[in-house]
DNA sequence: CAAATGCTTTTACATATGTTAAAAAAGCAT
DNA sequence: ATGCTTTTTTAACATATGTAAAAGCATTTG
C-alpha cells in the first residue's frame, strides 16, 4: 500500500486533495543503516515505510534506547521535533534496505491550513497516534516483559527474524538479558 | 480560563468559528462523586474542567485503576470510546465539586468536517494528546515510582491535598504501599 | 457522640527485573 | 575459510516494587 492509499484509508479524499498530497510526496530507496534523521537536526519530513524497517532511538545515560520500531507500511517520524520544528534529540535509522515515501512536514502543515479534507486527515492521524500511545502506556503498566514480547510477536510474527533482539528488548522497555531469559523459557 | 479560551489558545479562531463552538458548549456544576460517564455507556461529551477535579478509572482484575487525573483547566474524556462511539470500559467521576464546560462530540465532529479552523483545532488538540502520551510512556519507562511522584508534585504542587493518595499511586502506575514508602523517605 | 467506613502507614515476605561479567553463537569482511 | 566484530545466552547477584495483612488515623453519618 502506498502512502496516498494509507492517507485515503484514514480519511476519504477528493481528487483535488489527492493531487495536492501526491505532489508533496517523494519516493526513494535507501540502504540498510542509512540515517534518515541525525541527532540535533530539525526534521523536515514525515516518512512512510512502504517496505523495509527502521527505528527511532536516542541515548539515555549513554545507553542506546529504541523508542519506536516500524516495519512495512508504517509511519516513522520524530513527531515531537517535527511539530515543534526544533532539533530532535532522537535519531532515525533504517534497519533494512527500504523503500520510503516521504512528505515535507511544512508542506503538509500548509495543506492542513488550506484544505478541509487534509486537515481532517491530519486530525485523524493524530488521533490514531494518540490511541497507539494510550495502548502502549497500558501495556507498560500492566503487562510483564514476557507478555509485551508475546504481544509484539502476535502483531509482527516475523519481527525476530528482521530486527536484532537488543532493539526489540529496548523497544519493549526491558533489557537484552531479560528478553533472552524470556525466550529461553527458564524463568 | 473557559473552554472557548482554551480552544483559541490552541488554534486562532475567527468570530464564526467561535460562535459555532460557543453554541455547542454547555456549562454546568456537579457535586463531588458525580459520575460523568458510567461503565458501558457510549460517551456523548468531551468535558473541560473549568474548576474542580476528576478521574478516569476502570477495573482491572477486580482492582480499581486510575487511568487519568484532571484538575482545573484540563480536559477529561474517555477518548478511545468517544472517537469510536463505542461503550466505554472506563468510567469518569468527579473528585471535587466541579464546574464543567462540555461539548457534544458528535457536534464537534460535524464542525470539524465543515469548518477548516475547527478541523485544525481538533488536529492540534489530538497532537497535544499524542505528545502527552509520549511523555507518559517515557516517564513509565525511565523514571522510578519516586521520580514520577516528584514530577507530579512539580506539576501540581497541591494535588496531595486534593486527591486521595490511592488514586495518585494508581495513576502513577504504582501501589498505595509503595507510594507511602516513598513519602516516608525510608527506602 | 459513637459507630462505621474509608484512607494511610507499617511490617514481613515474595519476585520480577536490572546489573555486571563472561562465554557461546552468529554474522561479516579480508 | 579465518579471523574479527556483533549479537545472544548464561550465570551470579542486587534491588525496586508488588502482595498480604494488620494497625493507626481521619472522615463521614446516623
Amino acid at each position: 500500500m502506498s502512502l496516498l492509499q494509507a492517507f485515503a484509508a484514514v480519511q476519504p479524499l477528493s481528487e483535488s486533495a489527492q493531487q495536492l498530497l501526491a505532489a508533496a510526496i517523494v519516493e526513494k530507496d535507501y540502504p540498510k543503516g542509512h540515517v534518515l534523521l541525525p541527532f540535533g537536526q530539525i526534521p523536515a519530513y514525515m516518512h512512510y515505510l512502504v517496505k523495509g524497517a527502521g527505528r527511532i532511538y536516542y541515548l539515555r545515560d549513554g545507553l542506546d534506547v529504541t523508542d519506536y520500531l516500524a516495519l512495512d507500511q508504517q509511519f516513522i517520524g520524530a513527531v515531537p521535533a517535527l511539530i515543534t520544528q526544533s532539533p530532535s534529540h532522537k535519531a532515525i535509522e533504517l534497519l533494512e534496505d527500504s523503500l520510503l515515501q516521504s512528505i515535507r512536514y511544512a508542506t503538509f502543515e500548509e495543506l492542513c491550513q488550506q484544505h478541509l479534507e487534509i486537515a481532517n486527515l491530519g486530525r485523524k492521524m493524530a488521533l490514531f497516534g494518540f490511541l497507539e500511545g494510550q495502548q502502549r502506556v497500558e501495556d507498560l503498566r500492566f503487562l510483564s516483559a514476557a507478555e509485551r514480547y508475546e504481544e509484539l510477536l502476535r502483531k509482527h510474527p516475523t519481527i525476530t527474524q528482521r530486527i536484532p533482539l537488543k532493539h526489540l528488548a529496548s523497544f519493549l522497555g526491558t533489557t537484552q538479558v531479560s528478553l533472552s531469559r524470556i525466550r529461553s523459557g527458564k524463568q
